[in-house]
DNA sequence: CATATAATGTTAGCATTGTCAACATTATAT
DNA sequence: ATATAATGTTGACAATGCTAACATTATATG
C-alpha cells in the first residue's frame, strides 16, 4: 500500500502523520517536552515542513487536541449509551473509565482538560469542543434517566452534571499531578467518592 | 529606609526581590510567560544575576512555590482554627475562600496545585509541601470535629478529606481553566456542590 | 501531451531564552 | 589594610519557533 522508498520528496500524508506522532509524543512525554525539530526528525522531514500544514506549533497542538477529543468520544460514548446496563452501572463504569483514562494518559488528559489554548480552541477552530460538550450532554442525559428512576433528585441536571464532573475531574487531577500521596488508598478514595456522589445526588 | 541611589552595584536584597517579583509576575501572567531576562530587567539587574541566588530558573520557581504555600497558609489557617464558629460554618467558609483564591489567582493556583516540578519539590527542597499537608491535616481535623458532632459519618477521615478536596479542586480547576461555560451558574453549582458534599458525607 | 500553477518540502538564518565562563565590584573578616 | 567571599556584569552558546527564499513534485488546463 504505502511506498517505502528511501524518503521521497513528498511524504504523502504528512499532515495526518504529524498529528498522530505529535499526539503520541505528547501522550508519552508531555506537552512541554515536544519540539517541532524532534517531531519532524522522527518523521524524516525537515524541521519547517510543519508549516505547509499548520500555521504554527500552536495550531498543530490544537489539531492534536481535536484528535484527542475524538478518541475520548470513541471511548466513552458506548459506555454512556449501553442501554443494556442500568443507570447506576453506567454511572459507575463511566467514572471508572474516566479515571482510568486520566491515569493511563496523564499528559493527554492535562492537554484536553487543562488550561492551555483555551481561548484559541474556540477562536481558531470553531468546533467549540463538540466532544467535550458531548460528554457533558451525555452525562446530563444519564442524570435525567437517573431522575426518572428516582435515584437522583429532580433538580437542575446541568448543575448536577457540573458537580459530578468536578468531583471526578478533581480526583483525576490530584492523582495524576501527584497531590494525593496515599496512593495505595486510591481505590478506597474512588469508591468513597462514588458512594458519596450517589448519596449526595439523591 | 531603602536607599534609592541610581542602582548601586549590589542590590541589597535581590533574592527576596526576585522571589517577590517572580510570584507577582506568575500570578499576573502565568508561569509560561515569565522570563529571567524580563524578571531581572524589572529589578534593574543584569540577566544572570539570578544565578548568584538560585541554581536555575526551576529552583527559583520552587522558591516561588514555597512562598505561595506560605501565603495560602496565612490565608486559610485562621478560617480552619476559628473555634468561635460552628464546624458547618467553617466548612462553608473554607470552601468559599478556597474557590475565591483559585478564581482570583488562577495562575498561582495552577502553580501550587498543578503538575509542574512535582518531583523536584520533594527532591530539592525537603520541606515536603508542609503547607499543603497542613491544609489536608486541617481539613481532616475539621472532619473529625464534624464526626464528633454527628454531621459526618465516622469513616476514614483521610479518605473523606481527599474526597472533599477533590470535589472543590475539581470545581476550581474546571472554572479557572474555562471548562464550565455556564459561568453565570457558578454560584448555583458551588452551592449544590456544598450541599451534596454535606449530604454525602453524612 | 505539455506546461503553468499550486502544493509540498528544504536550507539559511534570525530572535528569544536559559545557561555558563570569565571578569568586575563590593562586602566581610582576619 | 587587605585577602577572601559575596554579589553583579558582559559575552557567548545551544536550543527552539519561525520566516524568507528556493527546490521539487503534483495537478490542472490548453
Amino acid at each position: 500500500m504505502k511506498e517505502k522508498k528511501t524518503s521521497p520528496y513528498h511524504h504523502g500524508n504528512l499532515k495526518e502523520a504529524l498529528l498522530k506522532t505529535a499526539l503520541e509524543m505528547i501522550d508519552r512525554e508531555g506537552l512541554d517536552a515536544i519540539t517541532l525539530r524532534d517531531l519532524t526528525q522522527r518523521l524524516g522531514t525537515s524541521r519547517t515542513a510543519v508549516y505547509r500544514h499548520f500555521a504554527s506549533k500552536e495550531v498543530l497542538i490544537l489539531g492534536v487536541i481535536e484528535k484527542g477529543y475524538e478518541q475520548l468520544d470513541l471511548l466513552f460514548t458506548p459506555i454512556f449509551q449501553d442501554r443494556t446496563r442500568s443507570v447506576a452501572e453506567r454511572f459507575e463504569t463511566m467514572g471508572r473509565a474516566y479515571l482510568d483514562f486520566a491515569v493511563e494518559h496523564p499528559n493527554l488528559y492535562r492537554l484536553l482538560f487543562g488550561e492551555k489554548f483555551r481561548r484559541e480552541r474556540e477562536e481558531i477552530c470553531d468546533y467549540k469542543n463538540e466532544t467535550q460538550a458531548n460528554g457533558l450532554y451525555a452525562l446530563i442525559g444519564l442524570l435525567l434517566e437517573a431522575q426518572e428512576e428516582g435515584i437522583v433528585a429532580r433538580e437542575n441536571p446541568m448543575v448536577q452534571a457540573a458537580t459530578v464532573w468536578a468531583s471526578i475531574h478533581g480526583l483525576a487531577s490530584l492523582l495524576i499531578d501527584g497531590h494525593l500521596l496515599m496512593s495505595d488508598n486510591i481505590e478506597a478514595i474512588y469508591e468513597y467518592s462514588q458512594g458519596m456522589l450517589l448519596k449526595g445526588l439523591r
